[in-house]
DNA sequence: TCTCAATTGCGAACCAGTCGCAACTAGTCG
DNA sequence: CGACTAGTTGCGACTGGTTCGCAATTGAGA
Protein backbone atom coordinates (compact mmCIF):
# COMPACT_ATOMS: atom_id res chain seq x y z
CA UNK A 1 0.00 0.00 0.00
CA UNK A 2 1.73 3.82 -0.88
CA UNK A 3 1.62 6.13 1.57
CA UNK A 4 -0.04 9.26 0.65
CA UNK A 5 1.35 12.38 1.92
CA UNK A 6 -1.25 14.75 3.67
CA UNK A 7 -2.74 17.21 1.22
CA UNK A 8 -2.92 20.91 1.73
CA UNK A 9 -5.94 22.37 0.30
CA UNK A 10 -5.08 24.09 -2.84
CA UNK A 11 -5.23 27.61 -2.40
CA UNK A 12 -5.66 28.56 -6.27
CA UNK A 13 -8.26 26.53 -6.17
CA UNK A 14 -9.59 27.88 -3.38
CA UNK A 15 -9.70 31.65 -4.86
CA UNK A 16 -11.56 30.11 -8.24
CA UNK A 17 -14.34 28.33 -6.60
CA UNK A 18 -14.85 31.47 -4.96
CA UNK A 19 -15.11 33.41 -7.80
CA UNK A 20 -12.19 35.51 -6.64
CA UNK A 21 -10.03 37.36 -9.74
CA UNK A 22 -6.81 35.43 -10.18
CA UNK A 23 -4.18 38.05 -10.73
CA UNK A 24 -0.43 37.34 -11.66
CA UNK A 25 0.67 38.42 -8.49
CA UNK A 26 -2.18 36.75 -6.84
CA UNK A 27 -0.86 33.31 -8.42
CA UNK A 28 2.46 34.06 -7.54
CA UNK A 29 2.43 34.53 -4.28
CA UNK A 30 -0.46 31.95 -3.32
CA UNK A 31 1.75 29.45 -5.15
CA UNK A 32 4.71 30.78 -3.17
CA UNK A 33 2.89 30.11 0.28
CA UNK A 34 1.82 26.32 -1.24
CA UNK A 35 5.46 25.26 -1.67
CA UNK A 36 6.99 26.70 1.09
CA UNK A 37 8.78 24.96 2.96
CA UNK A 38 9.41 27.06 6.37
CA UNK A 39 6.28 29.78 7.51
CA UNK A 40 6.94 32.47 5.79
CA UNK A 41 6.28 36.53 6.91
CA UNK A 42 5.13 39.16 4.82
CA UNK A 43 8.98 40.15 3.74
CA UNK A 44 10.14 36.52 2.78
CA UNK A 45 7.25 36.25 0.92
CA UNK A 46 7.54 39.42 -1.15
CA UNK A 47 11.54 38.38 -1.65
CA UNK A 48 10.22 34.57 -2.59
CA UNK A 49 7.10 35.39 -4.86
CA UNK A 50 9.80 37.86 -6.94
CA UNK A 51 11.47 34.88 -8.09
CA UNK A 52 8.08 34.20 -9.68
CA UNK A 53 6.81 37.27 -10.62
CA UNK A 54 9.17 40.53 -10.37
CA UNK A 55 6.71 42.91 -10.51
CA UNK A 56 5.11 42.31 -7.18
CA UNK A 57 4.59 44.94 -4.85
CA UNK A 58 4.71 44.99 -1.15
CA UNK A 59 1.00 46.68 -0.53
CA UNK A 60 -0.14 43.64 -2.56
CA UNK A 61 1.68 41.35 -0.74
CA UNK A 62 -0.52 42.28 2.77
CA UNK A 63 -3.38 42.88 0.89
CA UNK A 64 -3.40 39.49 -0.87
CA UNK A 65 -2.66 37.78 3.04
CA UNK A 66 -5.64 39.75 4.26
CA UNK A 67 -7.57 38.02 1.51
CA UNK A 68 -6.51 34.77 2.36
CA UNK A 69 -6.89 34.94 6.06
CA UNK A 70 -10.72 36.57 5.32
CA UNK A 71 -11.36 33.60 3.04
CA UNK A 72 -10.07 31.19 6.13
CA UNK A 73 -7.12 29.73 3.06
CA UNK A 74 -4.29 30.79 5.02
CA UNK A 75 -3.18 31.01 9.02
CA UNK A 76 -1.79 33.64 10.60
CA UNK A 77 0.86 33.31 13.47
CA UNK A 78 3.16 35.04 15.79
CA UNK A 79 5.77 31.94 16.60
CA UNK A 80 5.76 34.09 19.52
CA UNK A 81 7.77 37.16 18.49
CA UNK A 82 10.37 34.55 17.97
CA UNK A 83 11.68 37.38 15.60
CA UNK A 84 10.28 40.57 16.55
CA UNK A 85 6.64 41.27 15.84
CA UNK A 86 5.94 40.57 12.35
CA UNK A 87 3.64 37.53 11.40
CA UNK A 88 4.04 34.41 9.88
CA UNK A 89 1.87 32.39 7.35
CA UNK A 90 0.67 28.97 6.27
CA UNK A 91 -1.99 27.24 4.60
CA UNK A 92 -4.04 26.48 6.59
CA UNK A 93 -4.23 22.72 7.35
CA UNK A 94 -7.27 20.23 7.54
CA UNK A 95 -6.67 19.19 11.26
CA UNK A 96 -5.37 22.11 13.63
CA UNK A 97 -2.31 22.30 14.96
CA UNK A 98 0.10 23.70 18.01
CA UNK A 99 3.26 25.39 17.21
CA UNK A 100 6.18 25.08 19.68
CA UNK A 101 9.01 27.85 19.19
CA UNK A 102 12.25 27.21 20.80
CA UNK A 103 13.51 30.28 22.02
CA UNK A 104 16.89 28.63 22.12
CA UNK A 105 17.53 27.32 18.52
CA UNK A 106 14.69 29.19 16.88
CA UNK A 107 13.45 25.47 15.51
CA UNK A 108 9.70 25.67 15.23
CA UNK A 109 8.00 22.39 15.68
CA UNK A 110 3.99 21.57 14.84
CA UNK A 111 2.06 19.08 16.63
CA UNK A 112 -1.09 18.01 16.39
CA UNK A 113 -3.30 15.94 19.13
CA UNK A 114 -6.81 14.74 19.51
CA UNK A 115 -6.42 16.39 23.07
CA UNK A 116 -6.22 19.77 21.56
CA UNK A 117 -9.98 18.58 19.04
CA UNK A 118 -11.49 17.99 22.36
CA UNK A 119 -10.39 21.16 23.98
CA UNK A 120 -12.23 23.04 20.77
CA UNK A 121 -14.87 21.13 21.63
CA UNK A 122 -15.46 22.18 25.30
CA UNK A 123 -14.46 25.44 24.42
CA UNK A 124 -18.08 25.52 21.82
CA UNK A 125 -19.44 23.71 24.01
CA UNK A 126 -19.22 24.99 27.83
CA UNK A 127 -19.08 28.90 26.57
CA UNK A 128 -21.13 28.58 23.47
CA UNK A 129 -18.85 30.36 21.65
CA UNK A 130 -18.61 29.81 17.89
CA UNK A 131 -14.13 29.19 16.74
CA UNK A 132 -13.60 30.93 13.84
CA UNK A 133 -10.06 30.85 14.27
CA UNK A 134 -7.55 29.06 17.20
CA UNK A 135 -4.05 29.81 17.85
CA UNK A 136 -2.25 27.75 20.15
CA UNK A 137 1.17 29.04 20.55
CA UNK A 138 3.89 27.80 22.99
CA UNK A 139 7.42 28.96 23.69
CA UNK A 140 10.14 27.21 25.36
CA UNK A 141 12.94 24.97 25.07
CA UNK A 142 12.95 22.05 22.75
CA UNK A 143 14.24 18.78 23.22
CA UNK A 144 17.24 18.61 21.73
CA UNK A 145 18.39 22.56 23.34
CA UNK A 146 16.92 20.75 26.72
CA UNK A 147 19.81 17.87 26.28
CA UNK A 148 22.80 19.88 24.72
CA UNK A 149 22.59 22.61 27.58
CA UNK A 150 20.97 20.91 30.59
CA UNK A 151 21.08 23.68 33.03
CA UNK A 152 22.75 27.06 33.05
CA UNK A 153 21.59 30.48 31.09
CA UNK A 154 22.28 30.52 27.27
CA UNK A 155 21.88 34.13 26.75
CA UNK A 156 23.67 35.69 30.12
CA UNK A 157 20.84 37.41 31.62
CA UNK A 158 20.33 37.03 35.07
CA UNK A 159 17.05 34.64 36.48
CA UNK A 160 16.70 33.64 32.89
CA UNK A 161 16.94 31.02 30.38
CA UNK A 162 17.35 28.25 33.22
CA UNK A 163 14.12 26.48 32.80
CA UNK A 164 13.38 27.18 28.84
CA UNK A 165 15.19 29.90 27.29
CA UNK A 166 14.78 33.14 26.19
CA UNK A 167 14.38 35.75 23.58
CA UNK A 168 17.71 37.74 24.26
CA UNK A 169 20.14 38.71 21.97
CA UNK A 170 22.94 36.74 22.97
CA UNK A 171 26.00 37.97 24.74
CA UNK B 1 -18.01 29.15 54.48
CA UNK B 2 -16.55 32.25 53.41
CA UNK B 3 -15.65 32.30 49.92
CA UNK B 4 -12.20 32.95 48.91
CA UNK B 5 -11.40 34.87 46.02
CA UNK B 6 -8.45 33.81 43.43
CA UNK B 7 -5.23 35.51 44.35
CA UNK B 8 -3.33 36.82 41.84
CA UNK B 9 0.60 36.65 42.78
CA UNK B 10 1.73 40.10 43.80
CA UNK B 11 4.16 42.01 41.23
CA UNK B 12 5.70 44.26 43.88
CA UNK B 13 6.54 41.04 45.70
CA UNK B 14 7.58 39.14 43.04
CA UNK B 15 9.91 42.15 41.80
CA UNK B 16 11.23 42.63 45.80
CA UNK B 17 11.99 39.15 45.60
CA UNK B 18 14.36 39.05 42.87
CA UNK B 19 16.22 42.00 44.23
CA UNK B 20 15.18 43.89 41.45
CA UNK B 21 15.06 47.52 42.04
CA UNK B 22 11.43 49.16 42.81
CA UNK B 23 11.52 52.65 41.53
CA UNK B 24 8.32 54.83 41.75
CA UNK B 25 7.56 54.41 38.41
CA UNK B 26 7.57 50.79 38.14
CA UNK B 27 5.27 50.68 41.17
CA UNK B 28 3.06 52.78 39.33
CA UNK B 29 2.87 50.45 36.75
CA UNK B 30 2.73 47.83 38.60
CA UNK B 31 0.27 48.69 40.64
CA UNK B 32 -2.22 49.96 37.55
CA UNK B 33 -1.76 46.08 35.84
CA UNK B 34 -2.79 44.17 39.28
CA UNK B 35 -5.95 46.38 40.07
CA UNK B 36 -6.75 46.66 36.16
CA UNK B 37 -10.06 45.49 35.74
CA UNK B 38 -9.51 44.69 31.75
CA UNK B 39 -6.74 44.01 29.54
CA UNK B 40 -4.66 46.85 29.21
CA UNK B 41 -2.49 47.78 25.94
CA UNK B 42 0.85 49.81 26.14
CA UNK B 43 -0.77 53.17 25.58
CA UNK B 44 -3.87 52.44 28.41
CA UNK B 45 -1.58 51.26 30.99
CA UNK B 46 0.78 54.41 30.54
CA UNK B 47 -2.42 56.82 30.70
CA UNK B 48 -3.85 54.84 33.77
CA UNK B 49 -0.52 54.64 35.77
CA UNK B 50 -0.11 58.36 35.14
CA UNK B 51 -2.78 59.00 37.46
CA UNK B 52 -0.92 57.23 40.60
CA UNK B 53 2.66 58.98 38.81
CA UNK B 54 2.20 61.54 36.46
CA UNK B 55 6.21 61.71 35.51
CA UNK B 56 6.06 58.23 33.85
CA UNK B 57 7.52 58.10 30.14
CA UNK B 58 6.29 55.61 27.74
CA UNK B 59 9.74 54.14 27.06
CA UNK B 60 9.58 53.04 30.67
CA UNK B 61 6.31 51.40 30.14
CA UNK B 62 7.90 49.44 27.50
CA UNK B 63 10.85 48.82 29.51
CA UNK B 64 8.63 47.61 32.65
CA UNK B 65 6.93 45.70 30.56
CA UNK B 66 9.88 44.12 28.69
CA UNK B 67 11.23 42.94 32.54
CA UNK B 68 7.54 41.94 33.39
CA UNK B 69 7.60 39.84 31.01
CA UNK B 70 11.38 37.86 30.99
CA UNK B 71 10.07 37.60 34.76
CA UNK B 72 7.20 35.85 33.76
CA UNK B 73 5.69 38.17 36.19
CA UNK B 74 3.16 38.68 33.65
CA UNK B 75 1.79 37.30 30.09
CA UNK B 76 1.91 38.80 26.47
CA UNK B 77 -1.64 38.32 24.77
CA UNK B 78 -2.42 39.30 21.29
CA UNK B 79 -6.44 38.90 21.66
CA UNK B 80 -6.12 37.61 18.00
CA UNK B 81 -5.70 41.56 16.83
CA UNK B 82 -8.87 42.16 18.09
CA UNK B 83 -7.70 45.96 17.50
CA UNK B 84 -4.91 46.30 15.62
CA UNK B 85 -1.33 44.91 16.40
CA UNK B 86 -0.86 46.00 19.93
CA UNK B 87 -0.46 43.94 22.82
CA UNK B 88 -2.27 43.11 26.18
CA UNK B 89 -0.99 42.07 29.32
CA UNK B 90 -1.87 40.39 32.60
CA UNK B 91 -0.93 39.19 35.26
CA UNK B 92 0.29 35.76 34.79
CA UNK B 93 -2.19 33.21 36.34
CA UNK B 94 -1.12 30.19 38.80
CA UNK B 95 -3.13 28.17 36.24
CA UNK B 96 -3.02 29.01 32.06
CA UNK B 97 -6.31 30.27 30.59
CA UNK B 98 -7.85 30.72 26.97
CA UNK B 99 -8.96 33.65 25.88
CA UNK B 100 -11.70 33.40 23.99
CA UNK B 101 -12.29 37.06 21.50
CA UNK B 102 -15.47 37.40 19.86
CA UNK B 103 -15.03 39.52 16.65
CA UNK B 104 -18.28 40.71 16.75
CA UNK B 105 -18.75 42.36 20.56
CA UNK B 106 -15.14 42.73 20.84
CA UNK B 107 -15.65 40.71 24.38
CA UNK B 108 -13.14 39.10 25.84
CA UNK B 109 -13.72 35.75 27.68
CA UNK B 110 -11.70 33.38 29.84
CA UNK B 111 -11.75 29.62 30.09
CA UNK B 112 -9.78 27.50 32.09
CA UNK B 113 -10.17 23.37 31.18
CA UNK B 114 -8.09 20.38 32.44
CA UNK B 115 -8.15 19.66 29.31
CA UNK B 116 -5.96 22.39 28.62
CA UNK B 117 -3.48 20.75 31.25
CA UNK B 118 -3.47 17.60 29.89
CA UNK B 119 -2.42 19.39 26.64
CA UNK B 120 0.44 20.97 27.58
CA UNK B 121 1.06 17.68 29.63
CA UNK B 122 0.98 15.75 26.24
CA UNK B 123 3.26 18.30 24.67
CA UNK B 124 5.72 17.77 27.28
CA UNK B 125 5.69 14.37 27.53
CA UNK B 126 5.64 13.55 23.37
CA UNK B 127 7.88 16.14 21.70
CA UNK B 128 10.13 16.50 25.28
CA UNK B 129 9.71 20.46 25.18
CA UNK B 130 10.02 22.55 28.10
CA UNK B 131 7.20 24.83 28.07
CA UNK B 132 8.25 28.78 29.26
CA UNK B 133 5.12 30.42 28.30
CA UNK B 134 1.76 28.90 26.34
CA UNK B 135 -0.50 31.31 24.15
CA UNK B 136 -3.67 29.57 23.39
CA UNK B 137 -6.45 32.45 21.75
CA UNK B 138 -9.58 32.04 20.07
CA UNK B 139 -11.27 34.29 17.56
CA UNK B 140 -15.17 33.68 16.59
CA UNK B 141 -18.46 34.55 18.23
CA UNK B 142 -19.00 34.60 21.72
CA UNK B 143 -22.62 32.54 23.01
CA UNK B 144 -24.56 36.17 22.97
CA UNK B 145 -23.44 37.32 19.80
CA UNK B 146 -24.57 34.06 18.06
CA UNK B 147 -27.82 33.82 19.56
CA UNK B 148 -28.47 37.80 18.91
CA UNK B 149 -27.74 38.00 14.71
CA UNK B 150 -27.96 33.78 13.70
CA UNK B 151 -26.87 34.16 10.59
CA UNK B 152 -26.45 37.15 8.41
CA UNK B 153 -23.05 38.80 8.01
CA UNK B 154 -22.69 41.69 9.98
CA UNK B 155 -19.64 43.76 8.99
CA UNK B 156 -21.32 43.99 5.47
CA UNK B 157 -18.30 41.58 3.66
CA UNK B 158 -19.50 39.22 1.04
CA UNK B 159 -18.08 36.08 2.51
CA UNK B 160 -17.62 36.77 5.70
CA UNK B 161 -19.16 36.98 9.56
CA UNK B 162 -21.71 34.35 8.50
CA UNK B 163 -20.03 31.40 10.64
CA UNK B 164 -17.99 33.40 13.45
CA UNK B 165 -17.25 36.88 12.87
CA UNK B 166 -14.99 38.86 10.96
CA UNK B 167 -12.80 42.21 12.13
CA UNK B 168 -13.57 44.48 9.94
CA UNK B 169 -14.27 47.85 10.24
CA UNK B 170 -18.48 48.18 10.29
CA UNK B 171 -20.18 49.41 7.43
C1' DT C 1 25.23 60.32 53.96
C1' DC C 2 27.80 58.85 50.04
C1' DT C 3 28.26 56.20 46.05
C1' DC C 4 27.37 54.14 41.72
C1' DA C 5 25.14 50.79 38.92
C1' DA C 6 20.66 50.68 37.48
C1' DT C 7 16.94 53.27 35.77
C1' DT C 8 14.66 57.05 33.59
C1' DG C 9 13.13 60.88 30.20
C1' DC C 10 13.60 62.59 25.96
C1' DG C 11 13.30 62.58 21.21
C1' DA C 12 14.70 60.55 17.18
C1' DA C 13 14.54 56.30 14.74
C1' DC C 14 12.64 51.95 13.36
C1' DC C 15 9.70 48.82 11.00
C1' DA C 16 5.61 46.16 9.92
C1' DG C 17 1.66 47.26 8.06
C1' DT C 18 -1.99 50.68 5.79
C1' DC C 19 -3.97 54.06 2.67
C1' DG C 20 -5.44 57.12 -1.30
C1' DC C 21 -5.31 57.52 -5.87
C1' DA C 22 -4.30 57.02 -10.69
C1' DA C 23 -3.14 53.31 -13.90
C1' DC C 24 -3.92 48.74 -15.26
C1' DT C 25 -6.19 44.15 -16.22
C1' DA C 26 -9.04 39.73 -15.75
C1' DG C 27 -12.93 38.10 -17.13
C1' DT C 28 -17.58 39.04 -18.95
C1' DC C 29 -20.78 40.34 -22.45
C1' DG C 30 -22.08 41.70 -26.91
C1' DC D 1 -12.70 39.03 -30.99
C1' DG D 2 -12.64 43.49 -28.94
C1' DA D 3 -14.67 46.83 -25.72
C1' DC D 4 -16.05 47.50 -21.16
C1' DT D 5 -15.67 47.90 -16.19
C1' DA D 6 -15.34 46.41 -11.49
C1' DG D 7 -11.75 44.84 -9.14
C1' DT D 8 -6.80 44.97 -8.54
C1' DT D 9 -2.25 46.93 -8.52
C1' DG D 10 1.96 50.11 -7.88
C1' DC D 11 3.56 53.87 -5.82
C1' DG D 12 4.95 56.52 -2.13
C1' DA D 13 3.60 58.80 1.80
C1' DC D 14 1.94 57.77 6.21
C1' DT D 15 0.68 55.52 10.72
C1' DG D 16 1.14 53.52 15.18
C1' DG D 17 3.36 50.50 18.18
C1' DT D 18 7.77 49.77 19.79
C1' DT D 19 12.94 50.52 20.41
C1' DC D 20 17.26 53.01 21.06
C1' DG D 21 21.22 56.12 22.54
C1' DC D 22 22.58 59.13 25.76
C1' DA D 23 22.78 62.34 29.49
C1' DA D 24 20.49 63.11 33.93
C1' DT D 25 18.53 61.00 37.93
C1' DT D 26 17.77 57.79 41.76
C1' DG D 27 17.21 53.56 44.84
C1' DA D 28 19.34 51.06 48.13
C1' DG D 29 23.53 49.08 50.02
C1' DA D 30 27.98 50.41 52.32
Amino acid sequence: MQQIAIQKPSLVEGLVSRGIRLTQQRRALVETIQSAERHLDAASLLEQARKRDPRINRATVYRTLELLKRLRLVDELDLMHLQGEKHFYEVKPEVDHVHLACFECGKVAEFTSPIFERLKVEIARQKGFHIRTIRLEVGGRCSKCCERTAGPAQCGEEDCCKDGGCRHKRK
